[in-house]
DNA sequence: TCTGGGGTCCTAGGACCC
DNA sequence: TCTGGGGTCCTAGGACCC
């Protein structure tokens, strides 16, 4: 028997869930995002199928996707705790299928790691378990590791199983541009085409010394193995520890005065640092995100003098990077950052430099 | 036309040490 | 005139993911 990682991601998550509660918008185009009044500053969290049909998708402006949306479409608020509830019924019922491991990558989406002959069965098991628990269709994709698996899910959505391994790697990935690969954002693809590397296959056959070069001994050698879908094949039961907490909000208005800029800092600050203090454990570092106009986003971290457990310590240090602003510029503050002493570092499994959860 | 909120990890470059 | 070399730690900032 052999070792698969499938990557199970639900389809239309949050969107599903909203009509799973309110049947009667079935068929019709739900935007998922913010307070749900698409005249405030907010972006869509999920549009269902019938409205990205429209060309609305994660991430758009709602006032954007106001305008794009037919009349008969439903603009709802976003409901943390209805989707935390539903995503811990989606892992509860994966983590009962004989002989898996569980590893938790997101709200909507994990590996599992299963050890068969026939993995398709497994991925249809998986399926059907889901839905049977939550009445919600997700997707899977199978793979020889992590990254081939991810990558799969794409070719098997919506409420279908894609295997993607080593034999058919180039045939369905090589001419592929390299944006579509998992931890490829915009800036790396540009980088990458300023070597004349455009392609999955390019980047596989690329000189990685180039690549050590351009990004790095780390980044290199991940890149050019992903041009052939290298990975990692461990998938990590153990329960996620967060290594700092953040809060950040949408002023309708931006803040003028640096009164108002203090006291919004001060309180987002203690809001973070209240997270961490909930983890046990102290904070030893702040960063404030703030946007600068017209539209450039930048993060200012700062060391406390040493890890505290005092909540004015940390909202002293957040205010004090605040004051250090460029008052000439028109700048508006997106959020917070408390960054906690790190955690016991978990062994035995390879890490990935995919940013964010893996 | 208007751009969220939650995260993680890598690299560059200076400080410092031997 | 020539002015080590290598390692580690720390900070700041960038890039990406869900």
């Amino acid at each position: 028997m052999a070792e698969w990682v499938l990557h199970v991601d639900m389809d239309q998550f949050i969107a599903a869930v909203e009509v799973l509660r309110r049947p009667e918008l079935a068929g019709r185009p739900v935007i998922v995002g913010g307070r749900g009044d698409p005249t405030e500053r907010a972006v869509v969290s999920t549009a269902s199928y019938e409205a990205r049909a429209f060309g609305i998708g994660s991430g758009m402006p709602l006032k954007i996707a106001a305008r794009k949306a037919p009349e008969d479409a439903v603009f709802l608020p976003v409901d943390h705790e209805a989707y935390e509830e539903a995503s811990a019924a989606v892992m509860a019922a994966l983590r009962e299928l004989p002989g898996v491991v569980l590893e938790v990558i997101g709200w909507d989406e994990c590996f599992l790691g299963v050890e068969t002959d026939d993995p398709e069965a497994v991925a249809r098991g998986a399926q059907r378990a889901v839905l049977d628990a939550t009445a919600l269709h997700c997707s899977v994709g199978i793979g020889d590791n992590k990254v081939r698996a991810k990558i799969a899910t794409e070719f098997g959505k919506p409420r279908g199983v894609f295997r993607l391994t080593a034999d058919n790697w180039f045939a369905v990935m090589g001419d592929k541009p390299t944006r579509e690969l998992w931890g490829v954002g915009p800036k790396v693809q540009k980088r990458l085409a300023a070597h004349g590397i455009a392609t999955v296959r390019e980047l596989a056959d690329a000189d990685e010394s180039e690549l050590i070069a351009e990004f790095g001994p780390r980044m290199g050698v991940w890149y050019h193995g992903l041009g052939s879908g290298e990975g990692p094949r461990g998938v990590d039961p153990t329960p996620w520890v967060a290594r700092s907490h953040s809060r950040e909000t949408t002023f309708q208005q931006n803040l003028t005065t640096v009164e108002d800029v203090d006291a919004a800092v001060r309180e987002l600050a203690g809001q973070a640092f209240d997270d961490c203090a909930a983890d046990g454990r102290p904070v030893m570092r702040v960063h404030l995100k703030v946007r600068y106009a017209p539209f450039e986003t930048r993060t200012f971290g700062r060391k406390l003098p040493s890890p505290t457990e005092h909540r004015d310590d940390v909202q002293s240090a957040a205010a004090a990077l605040a004051a250090t602003l460029d008052p000439a510029r028109e700048v508006r503050l997106l959020g917070v950052r408390a960054e906690m002493t790190p955690p016991a570092e978990a062994d035995g499994v390879e890490r990935t430099p995919v940013r964010g959860r893996i």
